[in-house]
DNA sequence: CTGAAAGCGCTTACAG
DNA sequence: CTGAAAGCGCTTACAG
C-alpha cells in the first residue's frame, strides 16, 4: 500500500493533524517540524490521496472538459487552448469525447459530476442542451458553453460569432463576383450550422439573392461534406461557389467537386469555417473564415476557474469572438 | 447540497447501510426495499459521490491516458480506441496531454496517481521512462505502453513494429530504383523514431547502399519537417526520395520540396509512417506506412483492463502490431 | 434480510 | 504551535 498521512505521522513522532499542517503550509505551524515533515514526506515517497481530501474540501482541482469529435483537428485546438491555460493555473483537465452522441455526452456528465471536477467545459453535441442544464440545476457546478452560443441567458459561454462567420465567408464570394452559392452543412440540430447558415442567407439577401439550393445536411465530418456534395451536384445546376459549413466539410467538397471532372477554384469556388492547420498546407490553401479556436479555450479556463473562485457570483459570462477572413486559393472572382 | 445516501435513508426509514446495499444491488436484500429505495433515489435524484466509494473500494473505474500531442491526429485516432472500448467496458478515461513535456509528463503521472486511476495508457514522451517506472514502484497501479516498446522486459506495451515500418519504406522506396533516400527524423531522443531510423538504414544495407546523409532531426512537427528538408536541400545533393519519420513530418516535407522548386513525385519522392486520415486526401495522396492505430488504443485498453481485473497476475503482455505499405501519389519509380 | 459500527485518508474547528 | 476528535459519503464485515 502507499504510505499515508498517519505513516509519516509515526515516524515524526507526532500527530497526523501536525503532518496535515506541514503539508498544505498551514501558518500555524513551526518552521522546524515542517521542514522535518516534509523532508520525511519526500523521503518516504508520500503522495497526497487527493480523493480524500477531496471529500473534505469539495474541491478537486480538477475541470471537466467535453468535446463532441477529437477527430476534428479544431476541436484538439481549443482543448489545447483549455489545458494549458487550466495547467498553468493548478488545475487537471479531463477530457472526454462524446462522437456527437447525446447518451454518450449525458453519461460524461454523469461521470464527471460523480467525480466532482469543480467546473465543466462543454462543446454541445446538439442544440437541445436541457439535459446539460437539468443535470447542473442548482448549479453547484459551474458550467461554461463553448463554441455554442445557448440561448439561455443564464448560461455562460465562449463562441465565435457564428452568424458573422457565415456572413462574411458568403460576402467574400459575392464580392468575387459569385451569384449561385450553395451551402453544404453538417449536424441539422446544431446551432452553429444554423447560425452559419442564416449568416449565408442574409448575405445573399443583402446582395438582393434568394436562396437557390435548398439547405443540405449531414454530419461535420469530410466523408458527409463528400457525399452531400455528390448529390447537390448531381441534382442541381453546378453553383460556381460552395461555402461548407466547416472545414472539415470544405475538404469533402473539394473532394467531390474534383471527382466529378470540376476543377476547385476554376470551375467552382470552395470556401471553409474554422481554419483548422492542415487547410494552410499548400496543396490545399483552403480559403476560409478563422475562429480563434486557442483563444476560445483559454478565455473559456479562465472563466471557469473565475467562477469556481467566487461561487456566489452566478452572473453569466458571455464571450462573442470575431472571425477572420483568410484568403487563400480555393476561390477565385469571376 | 447534492443528495446523499443518508437522505434517502432518512426518506426510506431504513438503515443506510440498507440503501447502500440496494444501490449496488447487494444479493442480501428483499426485492421489495430494494425497488423502493431505488425509485425513491431516482426520484430524489441522487448521483453516488464516486470519491467517496472510491476511498473505501480502492477502485475508481477510471483510466488514465497521457499522450504527447493531441494536434498530431495520430494520437487522437489512437484516444478513440482507447475511449471507446474503455466506454464499453464502463470504464471512463481522462485524456492527458504533454506536449512533448517531460516535467508535464511527471505532473500528470502525480495527478492521475493522487486521483487514484485505475490504470494507465501512456505514449511516453520520450525514450527515457524510468520516471514513469519509479512514480508506480511496487505496481499497485498497472500502466501499458502505447505507441512505444520500451526496453525493459517487465513492461506491457502496445506497437507498431516501427524498424519494419521504417524498412517497408525504404523497401519500397528501393524497389522504385531509388538510391539517394535520405531521412528525416522527430525527436532524436525517441525510441519509435531511432528504430524507423534503423529499418530505413538497414534496407539500405540490404542493397548494399551506404547512409548518404547524415540523419536529421527536430520535432515530430510538420514545421520541423519544413525546416530540416530545407536545410537538407540546401547543404546536400538534392535526394531522389525523403522518408519522413511520420506523416506530419511528411507533409513539411512536401511543403519544403515544393517550394524550393521541385516536384512531388516527379523530382523526388516522398513517404510518410502513420496514414493519418488527411494523408489520404486527394490534394495529398501521401504514400505512407500505416499503424493500425484505433486497433492500438482498443488493445491497450483491453489489456489494462484485465490487467486492472487480475492485480495478481504481473506477466507483462506485449503486442506488436504489423505495419502495411499504402501506396498512394507521392513515389514514383525511377 | 437489516442495522450498528468501524473505517477509507484526509482536513479543520476546538481546546490548550 | 500542537493534539484529540469529529466528519466528508460511502462500503463491509459482524451480529442478529
Amino acid at each position: 500500500m502507499s504510505v499515508t498521512i498517519k505513516d509519516i505521522a509515526k515516524a515524526a513522532n507526532v500527530s497526523y493533524a501536525t503532518v496535515s499542517r506541514a503539508l498544505s503550509d498551514h501558518p500555524d505551524i513551526s518552521e522546524e517540524t515542517k521542514k522535518k515533515i516534509k523532508k520525511l514526506a519526500k523521503d518516504m515517497g508520500y503522495t497526497p490521496n487527493i480523493i480524500a481530501r477531496s471529500l473534505i474540501t469539495k474541491a478537486t482541482k480538477t475541470i471537466g472538459l467535453i468535446i463532441p469529435d477529437i477527430t476534428n483537428p479544431f476541436f484538439p485546438e481549443v482543448a489545447q487552448g483549455v489545458e494549458s491555460y487550466a495547467y498553468d493555473n493548478g488545475y487537471t483537465v479531463l477530457l472526454c469525447t462524446t462522437n456527437w452522441q447525446i447518451d454518450r455526452e449525458k453519461r460524461y456528465l454523469k461521470a464527471l459530476r460523480s467525480k466532482m471536477v469543480d467546473g465543466i467545459i462543454i462543446a454541445p453535441a446538439i442544440d437541445d442542451i436541457s439535459h446539460i442544464i437539468s443535470n447542473f440545476n442548482g448549479g453547484d457546478t459551474p458550467v461554461v458553453f463553448v463554441t455554442y452560443s445557448p440561448d439561455d441567458p443564464d448560461c455562460s459561454f465562449v463562441a465565435t460569432d457564428d452568424y458573422k462567420c457565415g456572413f462574411m465567408a458568403t460576402e467574400y464570394l459575392l464580392k468575387l463576383g459569385h451569384r449561385n452559392i450553395a451551402y453544404i452543412g453538417g449536424l441539422e440540430n446544431s446551432s452553429s450550422d444554423r447560425r452559419r447558415f442564416e449568416g449565408y442567407r442574409e448575405a445573399l439577401k443583402s446582395y438582393g439573392l434568394q436562396l437557390r439550393y435548398s439547405p443540405m445536411h449531414g454530419q461535420f465530418k469530410q466523408m458527409s461534406g463528400y457525399e452531400l456534395t455528390k448529390e447537390l451536384l448531381i441534382y442541381n445546376d453546378i453553383p460556381t461557389a460552395i461555402l461548407a459549413g466547416n472545414d472539415v466539410l470544405a475538404l469533402g467538397v473539394i473532394q467531390a467537386v474534383e471527382e466529378f471532372g470540376l476543377k476547385v477554384p476554376d470551375s467552382v469556388s470552395v470556401m471553409g469555417i474554422d481554419d483548422i492547420s492542415f487547410a494552410s498546407f499548400d496543396k490545399i490553401s483552403l480559403t476560409t473564415v478563422a475562429q480563434p479556436k486557442v483563444k476560445i479555450g483559454q478565455l473559456a479556463a479562465e472563466i471557469i476557474i473565475q467562477k469556481i473562485n467566487s461561487p456566489q457570483d452566478k452572473t453569466p459570462v458571455k464571450k462573442v469572438l470575431e472571425p477572420r477572413l483568410i484568403i487563400r486559393r480555393t476561390c477565385r472572382s469571376i
